[in-house]
DNA sequence: TCTTGACTGTTACATTATAACATATGATAT
DNA sequence: ATATCATATGTTATAATGTAACAGTCAAGA
């Protein structure tokens, strides 16, 4: 059974931290993911084409960190080109255009579960499903900020991951 | 000429966010952390063989994030095996106990700067200069394990990493 | 219609990283 | 002393990740 608390999780951005690891309405939360990339697109004007959309929503049917090679064969096996550039250049549009984010500790790519916030987010990655999330990260940005500011370093990006377990990995046992 | 804070930038850890950025007695603070190096691993049992203090050499002449190949391409040239293992075994001991850091977003090495101090710092990337530093990470840490808490995500290791321009670009005008 | 620019696809290659096995070396233990 | 063992080094070969450069497609605008 599906309860109010998924239903929020796919609109309530700022409250979604972890969504990745919770039970919730799946279908639901990629549907709608999908056409907020839509609306997106259309307020950018942006061209969201079949191979980018088609990228996205392999990585949002998974809430997991996707490989490029691992998101090129899905591609590939659905007719779309079978070479590495078809699918980095699908992945370095979603990720330009804040639809997805780049996992630099795995060489890997996660859908994004708030696209149209501009924002550089904190990621947590379980090591024991490999499932990904994202957290809210304004603290740790401010932190990162100050720290930077005192060495005079003007800081224009960052890249903030927490490795780890993560609940359901945790409920389950996993050490 | 050297100036007393350059002194004490390698003998205070503390204080010395941004030492790559800044001038200082460069020989100096190799050979302190080079010597530093031979403690631990005295203090530990652990072997600092000389490719492993070659390396770790090699990482701190440059301040600089050092890629695999580049390293081993100066090991080779001294007379150390050229083939990848050689320099990836070297460096991932370097790592292990914690007299370098990996940086994630550039897939390079750089030595670190308070070896023994078991921390995983906050690393600064100048992209002008490809500079690195290290900067003081318990506020971040803090931050990052509070936004993971409340996903009841159990942080066991981060990676954070700032990329942006170092003083002594800012102040040369790169933009 | 004809350019133009953006997108897709391909070839070919560059860069980063590891598995597996052979050899050397130094520290026990007999 | 010498056999044994663990650790470290070196090699071959290959895997995994990522890009440069160019050719064909297609739709929007001049
Ligand atoms: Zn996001
Ligand atoms: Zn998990
Ligand atoms: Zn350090
Ligand atoms: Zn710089």
């Amino acid at each position: 059974m599906i309860g109010p608390a998924d239903i929020e999780a796919s609109t309530q951005p700022a409250t979604d931290a972890g969504l990745a690891f919770r039970r919730h309405d799946h279908s639901n939360c990629c549907g709608g993911l999908i056409a907020r990339a839509d609306e997106l697109a259309a307020e950018r004007g942006l061209k969201l084409t079949p191979v980018r959309r088609r990228a996205l929503e392999i990585l949002l049917e998974e809430h997991r960190a996707l490989g490029a090679y691992e998101v090129l064969e899905r591609l590939a096996g659905e007719g779309f080109g079978n070479k590495p550039p078809v699918a980095y250049r699908a992945l370095d549009f979603l990720v330009e255009n804040g639809m997805a984010h780049r996992i630099a500790r795995l060489n890997a790519f996660m859908a994004c579960m708030h696209p149209g916030d501009d924002h550089t987010p904190m990621v947590m990655i379980c090591r024991a499903c490999r499932s990904v999330a994202e957290a809210p990260a304004e603290p740790v940005a401010a932190a990162v900020a100050e720290s930077a500011a005192s060495a005079g370093f003007a800081v224009e990006g960052t890249v903030v991951e927490a490795l780890g377990l993560c609940s359901a990995c945790r409920a389950r046992g996993e050490v």
